[in-house]
DNA sequence: CAGTTGACGGAATTTGAAAAATCGTCATAT
DNA sequence: ATATGACGATTTTTCAAATTCCGTCAACTG
């Protein structure tokens, strides 16, 4: 048999096991909050020894960091899928539309964007400083993007279209901090015509030049989704 | 000379020393937070006896949200004024825009929508719930009006207009907190944008209806005053 | 006597120090 | 080489004493 003092020198194994870790914290995270879930916990659910968390990550902020980290390398991931799989998923009413339900199905997002503080405990302000400036940037890139095509509104600079769309997003994003469990969907359609109407030219594109945006959308996503990777620790998906 | 002694039998002057009173509050909310402003801070600043202040209002809460009602009736005769002088005005997006100006430009009403809990103290959740119904209802009845003439997107449900309007709305008011001190015009004129594009329909409308919509919306938001005068008791403008 | 006041009792908040819990390390174990 | 849990240091919680503050009301004023 293999020795077991080896076992986990093997990346592949390491990655299972981090993964394993991360899912504890995010299933003790929602259930009893921030605050209340410690490190011993943690490795006590993942059947290790509290040591062998902190062979992962240096501190338990940083973990929890992680834990939102992976989530929102999910939600992205979701969205590259999406425009792999139907091009007109880069209009940016379409995009809206998939980027607010990947958000708002996953809970830990939810709690994390409608700034739940018991769910947020002290990763309110500071962390993700890096990764949002890089996020902003990519919203800026695919914005641009889709302008040199004509799918934005004339009349309009890029910039003031990335106020207005990202104070519209939030906006439904809080909204749905109130409203009922049930009827997402339906508020997610009203968030997309909000979108297509005060942002989106009215011109139509062909398919080929339809598929080549979104290609490049598909590049940008992956970028960003290596940036992430690469910063916070999470090396393959 | 007239006795001291009745002096605030004149429901004028008693007015007047709630005024006093209310800025005062108002002063050493801005100043200093709710937490931090007690009842003989605000006696003390207003010249009188706290014993004095309690004939006005029961308790320490019921003062403070006298505070944010006459705020909030500023606001909404502001509103009221600007559709007097001109009937434009009562456009959705000339709407939003007015209002949108009327809450950032009032320090007190930018704490309580951006929720800063050192502003709001404990006047967080529960109170004004009969007020925000009673303009729940009226914010209702102004978009149905919209609706009756014509002025609203075709395909659309008002209850829906309405969910997203405020949505919309709210997240411009949010970002407003983070964004910088100026160009406050500039971002009311981009929420008038994105609202007019994303809910009125195009039609042009005559000056004779134009007139009766915004006397009619005149009403509204006087029906409106004085019901949360009555309820506040701040008896006259 | 209508109108006002500030001293007062009780409730709520703050303070501070001791007790408990948790973090992150590291000597030991495999 | 890798994993662990006992351990010191730090943070958080607890709890009671001390303080502050709210709301009342008997006394006061003109």
């Amino acid at each position: 048999m293999s020795t077991s003092a080896d076992r986990l020198r093997d990346p592949r194994q390491r990655a299972e096991r981090a993964a394993r870790i991360l899912d504890v914290a995010a299933d003790l995270l929602l259930r009893h909050g921030y605050r209340r879930v410690t490190m011993d916990d943690v490795a006590a659910g993942a059947g290790i020894g509290k040591g062998t968390v902190y062979l992962h990550w240096k501190t338990r902020e940083q973990l929890f960091s992680a834990v939102f980290a992976r989530e929102v390398l999910s939600a992205m991931d979701e969205l590259r899928q999406a425009l792999r799989q139907d091009p007109q998923a880069c209009l940016l009413h379409h995009f809206a539309r998939v980027y607010f339900l990947a958000i708002v199905n996953r809970p830990l997002l939810r709690g994390f964007l409608l700034e739940d503080p018991e769910v947020l405990g002290k990763l309110a302000g500071s962390p993700g400083t890096a990764r949002d400036d890089r996020h902003g940037v990519m919203a800026r890139d695919y914005l641009a993007l889709l302008a040199e095509h004509g799918l934005l509104r004339d009349g309009m600079e890029v910039d003031e279209i990335g106020y207005a769309f990202q104070a519209t997003f939030e906006g439904f994003l809080r909204a749905e901090g109130a409203a009922p469990a049930g009827g997402r969907e339906e508020r997610a359609d009203l968030l997309a015509g909000t979108v297509r109407r005060a942002f989106e030219s009215e011109a139509t594109i062909s398919d080929a030049t339809l598929r080549d945006v979104a290609a490049a959308t598909v590049t940008l996503i992956g970028d960003l989704l290596d940036a992430d990777r690469t910063e916070s620790g999470l090396p393959e998906a």
